[in-house]
RNA sequence: GCGAAAGUGGCGGAAUUGGUAGACGCGCUAGACUUAGGAUCUAGUCCCGUAAUCGGGGUGGGGGUUCGAGUCCCCCCUUUCGCACCA
């Protein structure tokens, strides 16, 4: 009589095997069957194969996706629900450096690791389209649409300033860089001028800013790219330079004021600046240009407070008075946005008041402030003043009459400015897609022909830049870096890489038709599956990943590649996962497993600690692994506690005691169905209809009405909540109808796969779980017959009444007045008004 | 500084359009069954008072609207996250 407890370590592994051989999760492809059924898309943000493994934070979303993808399958649809590798990227090339392997060997090796533990989940994806960006299968169709691009007029080079960043010896993107610091390792970066390779993103600020709008995405994340883009109106304004040929550009977004214009500041990087420098003023402006090219970004916004600045002794004319207008250099003036030149009005701006004050510039206010306004600039509403023909015009008419006065007379016009810049898209890499361009001799840039691709990386004996400041890709040897081209000329490889948000651009299109060996997608694929129906990831690529990628597919449509003109219709953002840590008061860090509680306090050893709840790092010893998990618990516990731990976009602390509490709700579940006894099927199971148990029948319709509806709108917690009631109610019943317990394995099967196809199996069923059909819910079996009345006094609750669901006002307040409990508070007054509402309460007002 | 989101038991968190605050789970307490329990089952568990019935208080703080506020409005405090010399 062997006991048959519930063993996830043996099922699930057997489940898996039978999943896979039966091919259980492959996604159709045939056009018949494709046009058979409604289609969902459904998407995770591909990661990058660390050489950490998994963390428990990567399964949560994954998860979540993998409940939708089994649901929709369940209710009739075509699921398309892949997974890959977002695969090039600095850490394998800086672990290939270390390691003495090469980048590709050590990516192979993560992948592998990392396929292998989100196996060992459960999750069901069609691994027949898995893809790898670092693959040539894939990298082929990358340099496929950067020759699009190019063709396009969207990939140009540039000698620009680019954020260099010295310990990487790579440039990089505006979006990767933070305060001065590249985001993934804080090391700082400075500003360079190179000459790179650049992708134009700033001709679709427009459209990227417009098309966010119907988009289903978290507001703050459409917010965040709103930003990013930085709209704003205004004007460009013409300055010519006194007493020469010289005149440059302004951008203000209050041409309103320009009467207070009492002076101009150039960028100590702008051209300009060595041409109108007087003598006088020449070894000063040098010296202060030279500094602050020294300066790293970090260090220029870190000064923010103090301005410094110099006067070239060069004057500007008003457009509109004449008047001569002194022109400095400052490097609160930045080269990067608008023209890299300001008109100063410190009486409406408060950084142009503060130097203005250092440097006793006039000041001019242009706009009254209210009666009593003792600060200093005034960036309020009001008329405006000492502005001649604007006196008295409030700001926005005043802002419309210059514009127009500008335009007129030729010194100006309206305008709108972006604070995003072009995508600069080089870098000095090995471990990335090569471009594919020669450069002949005379400096020509030829892009290859489609056929030529995929360039192939090249085998290179070390992964640094050279002797000489070149990229990795130099080291190749000359049979790769050398070409000749048909008309005779030599031409030699670009040596540059592509970053590593390249191949993440348009992944979620391979996967649409992963073994094409003729495009990129097909046209039929791209039809019928896009868009993403839901798109599940980090918020730490609101601004990177999601707009590079929006911006790739807006080309790819004006190619006529992609029939929609954004890619992810839904997007959610699930929180980060983080962990109790325990320190003691020198900051030292301690294993969770040390710590034990004696009385209040938490001790480890002898040491007292104290605890918090931090991001999980192994500097904190605080690191989750879902293998350790699935060891002690099974892949369904840990499926079920990721998203039992609260809402999924919210930030939340794993909690060990938590996943117990999950796995003890599993063998409840399995008790239900096994006797352990003897492993035969449990002897409450009875063939009798489902209505032979009426309270359990409808618990067990109101589950499946909750379990839709909150998994279809991500409310996953609520939903295993709901299956708990039900299984506490199907414990204390004395039977359980086979029909009700067939239901409830199909609303468990998404969430639990593993544990619900044995127990189906078990019960008998021949088919895959996975493959069966989602129960329907019968409404009126969703509603008791008796509901709890609650009888107010002044808002208190006094009483609880049972009354028939569909009691009418009348009865309701009858029945209310009639309560003892609730006479005892009337303390004999008279109710001045009873408020009834029906199903809910009635409220005695006395 | 600007913008956004959020503050509910010992803990994670539930609460339709404003309508029983604390679902579900953890932890804790008591009991049962056990050779044993870090297994399982049963009961209890927001706080204060009471043997209990019951009464009072309670969703960061203060005010307001309402028969009724965790939910709506105003002010303040705290936390988290973005952006930040963007002209």
């Amino acid at each position: 009589m062997a006991k048959t407890v519930y063993d996830p370590h043996t099922l699930e592994p057997k489940w898996q095997a039978i999943w896979d051989e039966r091919q259980a999760f492959r996604t159709p492809s045939d056009p018949a069957e494709l046009a058979s059924k409604p289609k969902f898309y459904v998407l995770d943000m591909f990661p990058y194969p660390s050489g950490a493994g998994l963390h428990v934070g990567h399964p949560e979303g994954y998860t979540a996706t993998d409940v939708i993808a089994r649901l929709k399958r369940m209710q009739g649809h075509n699921v398309l629900h892949p997974m890959g590798w977002d695969a090039f990227g600095l850490p394998a090339e800086r672990a290939a450096v270390r390691e003495g392997e090469h980048p590709a060997t050590i990516t192979g090796r993560n992948i592998d690791n990392f396929r292998r533990q989100i196996k060992r989940l459960g999750f069901s994806y069609d691994w027949e389209r898995e893809v790898s960006t670092c693959s040539a299968d894939y990298y082929r169709w990358t340099q496929w649409i950067f020759l699009k691009l190019y063709e396009r007029g969207l990939a140009y080079m540039a000698e620009v300033p680019v954020n260099w960043c010295p310990a990487l010896g790579t440039v990089l993107a505006n979006e990767e860089v933070k305060d001065g610091k590249y985001v993934e390792t804080g090391d700082p970066v400075e500003r360079r001028n190179m000459r790179q390779w650049m992708l134009k993103i700033t001709v679709y600020a427009e459209r990227l800013l417009a098309d966010l709008d119907p988009l289903d995405w978290p507001e703050h994340v459409k917010e965040m790219q709103r930003n990013w883009i930085g709209r704003s109106e205004g004007a460009e304004i013409i300055f010519a330079i006194a007493g020469g040929d010289h005149s440059f550009d302004v951008f203000t977004t209050r041409p309103d004021t320009l009467f207070g214009c009492t002076y101009c500041v150039l960028s100590p990087e702008h051209p300009l600046v060595a041409l109108i420098t007087t003598e006088a003023q020449q070894r000063e402006v040098e010296a202060y240009v030279a500094e602050a090219a020294h300066k790293t970004d970090l260090q220029r916004t870190d000064l923010a407070k103090e301005k410094t600045g110099v006067f070239t002794g060069a004057h500007a004319l008003h457009p509109v008075t004449g008047e001569p207008v002194p022109i400095w250099v400052a490097d609160y003036v930045l080269m990067s946005y608008g023209s890299g030149a300001i008109m100063a009005v410190p009486g409406q701006d408060q950084r142009d008041w503060d130097f203005a004050e250092q440097y006793g510039l006039p000041i001019v206010r242009t706009v009254q402030p209210p009666d009593g306004f003792d600060g200093q600039a005034y960036v309020g509403e009001g008329p405006a003043i000492h502005s001649d023909f604007l006196d008295g015009l409030e700001i926005p008419t005043a802002k419309a009459r210059m514009i127009a006065w500008l335009e007129e007379h030729g010194a100006g016009n309206g305008r709108v400015e972006y604070r995003l810049r072009d995508w600069l898209f080089s870098r000095q890499r090995y471990w990335g897609e090569p471009f594919p361009v020669l450069h002949a001799a005379d400096g020509e840039v030829i892009p290859l022909d489609y056929d030529a691709l995929p360039v192939e990386l090249p085998p290179v004996d070390e992964y640094k830049p050279t002797q000489d400041g070149q990229p990795p890709l130099a080291r190749a040897g000359s049979d790769w870096l050398e070409v000749t081209l048909p008309d005779g000329r030599k031409a030699t490889r670009e040596t540059n890489t592509m970053p590593q948000w390249a191949g993440s651009c348009w992944y979620y299109l391979r996967y649409l038709d992963a073994h094409n060996t003729e495009l990129p997608f097909s046209p039929e694929a791209e039809k019928y599956w896009m868009p993403v129906d839901l798109y599940i990831g980090g918020v730490e690529h609101a601004v990177l990943h999601l707009l590079y990628a929006r911006f790739w597919h807006k080309v790819l449509y004006d190619c006529g590649l992609v029939s929609t003109v954004e890619p992810f219709q839904k997007l959610f953002n699930q929180g980060m996962i983080l962990a109790y840590s325990y320190q003691d008061t020198q900051g030292k860090y301690y294993h969770p497993d040390e710590v034990e509680e004696r009385g209040d306090k938490l001790f480890a050893g002898a040491v007292e600690v104290s605890t918090q709840i931090e991001k999980m790092s192994k500097s904190k010893l605080n690191v989750v692994s879902p293998d350790d998990v699935i060891s002690e618990h099974g892949a369904d516990a840990m499926r079920l506690y990721e998203l039992f731990m609260g809402p999924l976009e919210q930030q939340k602390p794993w909690q060990t005691t938590g996943v117990e509490g999950v796995y003890r709700f599993l063998q409840r579940t399995w008790r239900l169905i096994v006797d352990e006894h003897d492993g035969k099927l449990a002897p409450k199971l009875t063939d009798a209809p489902a209505a032979s148990e009426p309270e359990l029948e409808k618990v067990l319709h109101k589950t499946i009405k909750k379990v839709q509806q909150d998994t279809e709108t991500l409310q996953m917690n609520t939903a295993i909540s709901q299956m708990m009631i039900f299984v506490n109610e199907a414990t204390q019943a004395k039977t359980l109808p086979r029909e009700i317990a067939s239901a409830f394995l199909r609303v468990l099967a998404p969430y639990a796969p593993h544990l619900a196809e044995e127990l189906w199996s078990r019960l008998g069923m021949e088919n895959l779980i996975a493959h069966a059909e989602w129960p329907a819910y019968d409404e009126a079996l969703c509603v008791d017959d008796t509901i709890t009345i609650v009888v107010q006094v002044n808002g208190k609750k006094r009483d609880e009444l049972s009354v028939p669901k569909d009691a009418d006002r009348a009865t309701l307040e009858q029945l209310a007045l009639a309560s003892e409990k609730a006479g005892r508070f009337l303390e004999g007054r008279e109710p001045r008004r009873v408020i009834v509402v029906p199903g809910r309460l009635v409220n005695i007002v006395v």
